[in-house]
DNA sequence: CTATTATCGACAACATGGTTGACCATATCG
DNA sequence: CGATATGGTCAACCATGTTGTCGATAATAG
């Protein structure tokens, strides 16, 4: 397996190219791993960037602009999120009495039913990491990337999304 | 700090949605920083995906077909992304003399630059997390990754790509 | 040697999820 | 009350995927 990555360096200790290539993997592994569960769970439309914006939404549901801060885009895109939340059933709008500008966006009962599923399916998903791993070693590594990405919260502002 | 991801479990040692947004938000920032100091160094054009796909394409350079099998994509896809590396000057096509079906994507001197300085750049970010996390530890995670996400290559096939 | 089949790269149409700019309705403030 | 700020939406556009189709060329079977 020398094809991949070799190009100029010819053996140093670690890459720096293998960093950032190692968590993305580990990223995509357990976000595939989530939503084709939750798909076999009966939520099959679900792309991982509804599940993290039903989670930015929360119990309490929020405005449109502030899903846009919380997920790191714009209003005008956490509105095409919510419209397609709202088209799957996830989530509604509904009119704040206080000011008639806002409208607030919250979970229907099949919303909190999929957040609740995924809630368990990534703790299942970090129990298989801690078997391989075992706890302590899993520990250290959340601890590590904890040090060097502090600001760890909903902003998955990328541009599209994991494919299927 | 209670307002994100604690919406059904009151205070549990270690959510599991907290893992894969630690592995994002690492993973974002190596990427981030690597190019926002490429875009510094003449390549403000070079995105995420271009770097991989240059990656995937090497010094000997590809078909299309292979890079596609390469990035985990389809061939029309890598075609896509081929011709907007031509654009910006970082590959040319070559016909092959062997196959006339064929055709060789090839870094141009400007691709060849881009990817050294990429890979110094992907170096300097892992010596900064191993100055901060210390060699042992940095590389105590990059062992657990490995051990959970083995096939770590160049399968960046997200839908989009990463923001700016 | 020719006829079929397989492969390569491209084109077209479409989906997704971002962006910016414009705009109206409503709230807030001087 | 009038000026300004804010919230949500519409429209146009972009990047990067997808699938289906297809013509040109190569490889293989008869």
């Amino acid at each position: 397996m020398t094809e991949y990555g070799r190009h100029a360096a010819p053996d140093r200790a670690t890459e720096g190219y293998e960093l950032p290539l190692l968590l993305f993997a580990g990223f995509r592994s357990i976000i595939d791993r989530v939503h084709a569960e939750l798909a076999d769970q009966g939520h099959p439309d679900l792309r991982p960037a509804h599940g993290f914006a039903m989670q930015a939404i929360g119990s309490d549901g929020v405005t449109a602009t502030e899903l846009a801060r919380r997920l790191g885009i714009s209003k005008q895109a956490a509105g095409k999120t919510t419209d397609r939340l709202e088209l799957l059933g996830y989530v509604h709008r509904v009119a704040d009495r206080a000011d008639a500008r806002q409208k607030v966006i919250r979970l229907t009962p099949r919303g909190i039913e999929a957040l609740v599923r995924s809630a368990a399916l990534f703790d299942a998903a970090r129990a298989q990491w801690s078997t391989v791993l075992g706890p302590d070693r899993l520990a250290a590594l959340e601890d590590g990337l904890r040090a060097m990405a502090p600001d760890a919260r909903y902003r998955l502002d990328a541009a599209g999304w994991f494919g299927v």
